[in-house]
DNA sequence: ACCGCGCATTGATCAACGTCAATAATGAGC
DNA sequence: GCTCATTATTGACGTTGATCAATGCGCGGT
């Protein structure tokens, strides 16, 4: 992942995050309460991040796609906090913490690309505390897609016709609304015209103003 | 903060936080989009950190109080990604990040606290995450009281006795509500005998019910 | 290809919270 | 100590999204 590092470093990088996993549909990588030794970069598929209070609510805090890293959240407490769940069958490296640390002493770029890497989450979270705090239903799933697309263009798919991987009730969870009112919220969308939605497909036909949509009524 | 440190290092890590800032209550400590330099640890005193988006829309992201740190968001685009401002006087030590880095390198006592601090925002973010998406307004209301409550016992302080440092309007913006959200709420948990308000005065007197209170009605 | 269950859609009703408004209380600054 | 602007409280009403319910559809598994 990170870039401008020598011959070697780049070999040692590569040894560093060896073993690959394979995680079936619908099948844990990990959960909440296991201890934590690893990271994971995802290397196809597709995962949702969920987590469980202790009286019992949900909550998805994530969807994360090829090339995103799982498990930052562990290395506080030494703990998993959350569960991380397939949403289709997918392949994942790990890379196992303390190598992670030993060699991010050595090689500085990759202490570097790592903070980087949890900073982002870090603002990544608070853009969807605002996401929850401040924005209507409708708002919300128009910020939702935007953000899909934007990270499908960013990995060479189209930006406007896509797959869902995830149902509309962890849609639902994520976004802080009952699945009745994402459905409601797609149909409205798919009515206004900005985009189609058939089940998981969505096609988005006016980007620009599904934009526009992320903000207070017109 | 380390702790398990030779007198050598704990003398190196000395001279990292070297400098000091006062800001004045209602002073910003740093501004979003200004470069990133340094994190703070706040010695004394109380700021809100607060992200305004494109369209305007502002969310207050957290309240940090005597020996949090601020600032982690910058890391991954060099620059910072929220206000952080001061609701009291206060003051914090300055540490250049660059320097930190460095040392990380060499302590690895203070890497893998560093490591842990990240982290450990990553799952408060979290868990806000999970109290905007899930929680009602009462609720939300007693998890934020409690959660207060908390952090200054474990600062030497009073669990059940004291002063709110920001408005009800800050408290509403943190918790996904309008203020007079806030106060209705403030006035329902004193009708029921949890607690008493006198403006930024709080008195719980049953804790264990305020602990209650944050899961979904009886 | 077929079956069956999970998933999605849509409608009707309701409760929670937001909005608007009026008033009161505080405390910061002079 | 006084004053004014800020902050807080409370009420009446409106809106949004949750809840309850019924139906339909599609996809995974055999």
């Amino acid at each position: 992942m990170p870039v401008g590092l020598s011959e070697q470093e780049i070999e040692r990088v590569d040894e560093l995050v060896g073993t690959r996993r394979k995680v079936a549909r619908g099948m844990p990588l990990y959960l909440s309460g296991e201890p934590f030794q690893s990271l994971f970069a995802i290397r196809t598929g597709f995962f949702k991040t969920e987590v469980v209070s202790e009286d019992g609510r949900e909550q998805v805090t994530g969807f994360q796609m090829a090339g995103e890293l799982m498990g930052l959240d562990g290395i506080g407490t030494g703990q998993h906090n959350c569960d991380a769940r397939a949403l289709e069958d997918s392949e994942v490296c790990v890379i196992p913490f303390n190598r992670l640390s030993e060699l991010s002493r050595e090689i500085d770029t990759l202490q570097h690309h790592f903070h980087k890497v949890m900073s982002r989450e870090i603002v990544r979270d608070q853009s969807v505390m605002m996401l929850l705090g401040t924005m209507r239903a409708e708002e919300r799933l128009a910020a939702f897609l935007v953000n899909l697309s934007q990270r499908f263009v960013s990995r060479g798919y189209s930006a406007t016709e896509f797959n869902l991987r995830m149902t509309r009730e962890e849609i639902g969870s994520y976004l802080g609304l009952k699945l009745e009112t994402v459905s409601r919220g797609l149909s409205r969308l798919q009515d206004e015209g900005l985009l189609s939605v058939s089940n998981k497909n969505i096609r988005i036909h006016k980007l620009d103003d599904l934009k526009k949509a992320m903000s207070p009524r017109c």
